[in-house]
DNA sequence: TTGTATGCGTTATCAT
DNA sequence: ATGATAACGCATACAA
């Protein structure tokens, strides 16, 4: 690849390569008749821009780096959707890796983000990332937001939804269709988020003057299939149960399919909330009542606070929570 | 950030740089005894590689492009896991974009993708990509690998699904249950993966001595409402249909929705094939049986052949045709 | 307004 | 076995 440099173009105008540079860049006070022949000898050149070049010498580069745990998971793709989106419209490029919670992958790819030179990163953590991890980060002084995993370390910017809110908003729902015994399935136990959601959960039902039940409050894998035994086991051992609030929509997905075969209808004879507002949400029969966390909305207010600390805003850390809000639609019922 | 460079490290070993640099490549001849001291002040330093320079010098980088038009969706979430995976796997970082289907911003990530010295990418172009966008590309003669949609200039490597045998797989099952009278139903009219499909039904078909009829194959929009709509109408017209493959599983799903409608039962009085193998296909009542294309491995299969064209691999364009599999489940009744 | 010269941090060639 | 030094392509302080 005989790539044409700066130099060339300068050569073809007739001027010099910082002339070129201030034209390129539109800086200085550049006649506009050399403008005019060095946009011609730009053009005429075929001339492609070396960034790495320009990066080495300015000691900055236009790349960032998200780090998801599962990019398969469509609340994820959604969030990367909208990180993009911020991205590219302040030119920067997204390197993407995918942890698959192994922390090793994860502190691979945050090295490599410092060996590239990255100007910034947006993390969602691997499950048990040690905190040195985090302190090292720390210590490297690069830009980094957190995502959607509710942190211990509030020195980091952080970007996520309200889980409590989001779970109160799911058990009123339920609650004020009449349901009083409600179960809560699915996550699993060392999530933050996970607790955050019990929390609303169990507030809502205390404040109905509800005694939260342990063993109604059961874990689960992110899949379907787990969650169906799950909840399987459950019904069958408390069929008094008329209602849940799941972890996820996945979790939601694989109860439906217990329910059906236990001949038990979602929206008749039982009352079921998701979390997530995944685009299957709205497909399934019958459609999930959800709360939706808009992960787009995080992808981009991540991509614009890191924007912000990549120009140098140094404010103290930023939390920024964003509202989730009930979507209804038939797996409860009608009122 | 005061970042430490190769120079700062020499001096603190008592060396020069180049002796650091051979010893960071494992490159030369370096004595144990030097290498140790360089090993030190390396480490106490807090050394961190400088790719950009590195890339410079060597005209080179380790950076690759992958362009989506949906990471949104589910099927291309896995593919860009089995291609980080891979790239992961060579130490290459994956610059990930999102055009949405425009043509623009296709664009715009490509020149990106030049001036930043990517080394290769892999595209899954957009709908209405002008031929002048791939003419120039391959002037650019950087290794570009298309994805899942058939393309109609050969002169590039791709790697998708096999359209054909897939729908003839589909095909083939609802003939060996007895059904003749078999509709198509889905896709957008010119969509080069649905003519595949076409393909792959009338000729299975005909290979049963049966004669396609134009008015049973109809589009549909890629969405359950429309699909529902296109079925309804179609049933009612031809009400001795007793079959379809669909062009997607969400085209099956809108057709089960019709079928209800008409008190009709997929896997009773109706046969059902879908195309893709989504979440839902599985979670759906009755179960859809469909054709599965392992997006992972199409990713794996990229990355895999990006990496050689990168290590100068010069044979001809290569077109990666991986099988797809039916996955029997119960839409279409149990023989 | 434009040109000259130097440096960004690395690699590789050529000496020693 | 190791050191000195010239690129890589661009940006900018300073000179003209």
């Amino acid at each position: 690849m005989a790539s044409v440099t700066l130099a060339q173009v300068a050569e073809r105008a007739g001027v010099s390569t910082a002339t070129v540079s201030m034209v390129l860049r539109n800086r200085g006070r550049i006649s506009d008749a050399t403008r005019q022949r060095v946009m011609k000898a730009l053009d005429e050149s075929g001339y492609v821009y070396n960034q790495t070049a320009a990066n080495l010498r300015n000691r900055t580069s236009n790349q960032v780096g998200l780090l998801l745990h599962d990019i398969t998971n469509p609340f994820y793709g959604e969030m990367t959707a909208g990180l993009s989106q911020e991205m590219e419209r302040h030119d920067l490029l997204l390197f993407l890796a995918n942890s698959e919670e192994s922390v090793e992958r994860q502190q691979k790819f945050v090295d490599s983000l410092m060996r590239n030179n990255a100007c910034g990163m947006v993390l969602c953590a691997a499950k048990e990332t040690p905190s040195l991890f985090f302190e090292t980060l720390k210590r490297r002084n690069i830009p980094a937001i957190m995502v959607v995993r509710p942190m211990d370390d509030a020195d980091f910017d952080f970007v996520g939804t309200d889980n409590f809110l989001g779970a109160q908003l799911a058990t009123q729902h339920l609650l004020r269709l009449g349901h009083r015994h409600i179960a809560f399935i699915g996550g699993s136990e060392n999530s933050a988020s996970r607790a955050q959601r019990i929390g609303g959960y169990s507030s809502k039902l205390l404040e109905h003057r509800i005694q939260p039940d342990s063993s109604w409050v059961v874990p689960s894998l992110a899949s379907q299939g787990d969650s169906a035994r799950v909840a399987g086991a459950l019904f069958k051992r408390y069929p008094e149960i008329t209602a849940a609030v799941c972890y996820q929509d996945v979790v939601a997905l694989g109860v439906m399919q217990t329910l059906r075969k236990m001949d038990r209808v979602a929206g008749k004879d039982f009352a079921l909330v998701g979390f997530d507002d995944i685009t299957e949400a709205s497909l399934v029969q019958p459609a999930l009542t959800t709360v939706s966390v808009t992960a787009k909305e995080i992808g981009r207010q991540a991509g614009e606070l890191l924007l912000s600390r990549i120009q140098r805003y140094d404010g103290p850390p930023k939390h920024i929570i964003l509202p989730p809000k009930l979507v209804v639609r038939e797996s409860c019922g009608f009122k």
